[in-house]
DNA sequence: GTCTATATAGGGATAGAC
DNA sequence: GTCTATCCCTATATAGAC
């Protein structure tokens, strides 16, 4: 079946960045090559310098898209008035949901940081990403009235996005070691959301 | 100053496998060009492929040494006679030391990782990696003698491992936006491995 | 806006002298 | 074993017709 027609009604230039999305994505701005982006678009290589004049503009539009759809997000589902109880457990449900909708783009994200760090700041500067601070009040508040104990929120923080975060990105090698075949990783994933959401919980809280 | 001579007694082929595994390691596959392999092990680019005939042959020899130093670290914290709690202290002190040393090496075998799922399946079937056994079979006997709440084995060493290689895999994202500066992530990583432990011990241990 | 053709450079790999 | 020179292909980017 060939679905050309479904998506040429919308116009070249969106139907580029959904490629360049989708392949920068997984095989990184090393990996991808203008030529398989403009095949995947259906449309001529020249095509792609017509919109975006470089290799290198083109990446930059995928990159601040993802990460302008990235932290946000975080900042959203753990900077909010929920109690602390619900709010870890919303938070590790949603996240990893949010997150499974583009399991791509964590890795992405953490990978082209790695080879350019300076990308980020220029972002951050641009975009300006307030701290959390209802959560860190919260959390200093819920210590003082002994619901659990003392906590640094910053590295609470960083421990409920690695547990949610690294067995995504690392999918591959937990798979394998863990022999795990690619169709039971979604189940294995909804297995985990309550495990860790219980493993949070049981170690703030105070009994 | 030019230390050059200083690396010119051990033999090239030992040169440049140095270089390929330093440049690997940060630049991954498609980053990394041979040109500047040859220049970084000050050699003739036609020795490279004089000694590995290939690119590909050489990123092998990288990508095995690092899974094949990897992994066994793991499984050595892991699965050894110490007491549970003694244990996981020890994991997480030692693992992040061991990581520290070469911080580049996760996140390489996991961005090639996702590049080229088959790879590992192909380095783990010659080099047979062995269950946990002692770890799983702790566990569980901790759990009916009521030192730990019950715990499935394998996501709880996905949680420790998760807690220690996430912020080293993702630290230019978490220098970013919790605002550490370069030269002191060092310094945060040693607090990190006391409170990494403790927030594990916290959460399993039958108080 | 869209295409074909082409410029230009870079990168992997080899031949062949020493 | 080590070097220079070179082959050949691929990749980004542009020129120019339509």
């Amino acid at each position: 079946m060939d679905n050309s027609d479904v998506s040429d009604d919308r116009n070249a230039e969106k139907r580029i960045l959904e490629s360049a999305r989708h392949i920068f994505h997984i095989k990184g701005f090393e990996g991808t090559k203008m030529q398989e982006i403009a095949d995947d678009a259906r449309i001529n290589k020249a095509m792609l310098h017509y919109y975006y004049r470089s290799k290198d503009k083109l990446f930059e539009a995928v990159f601040s898209e993802a990460a302008m759809d990235f932290f946000p997000k975080v900042l959203q589902l753990i900077d909010n008035d929920l109690p602390v109880f619900e709010k870890i457990k919303n938070f590790v449900h949603g996240y990893i949901d949010v997150v499974l909708t583009n399991p791509c783009i964590p890795g992405f994200i953490i990978s082209e940081l790695n080879q350019n760090p300076e990308r980020l700041k220029k972002f951050f500067s641009k975009k300006q990403i307030r701290p959390p601070d209802k959560f860190v009040n919260q959390i200093i508040k819920a210590a003082r009235d002994k619901k659990i104990v003392p906590t640094d929120p910053m590295q609470l923080m960083l421990n409920i996005i690695s547990l949610c975060l690294f067995p995504i990105v690392a999918r591959p090698v937990i798979e394998t070691i863990f022999n795990i075949p690619d169709n039971k990783y979604l189940r294995f994933m909804e297995v985990r959301k309550k495990e860790v959401t219980k493993f949070i919980i049981n170690s703030i809280k105070v009994k």
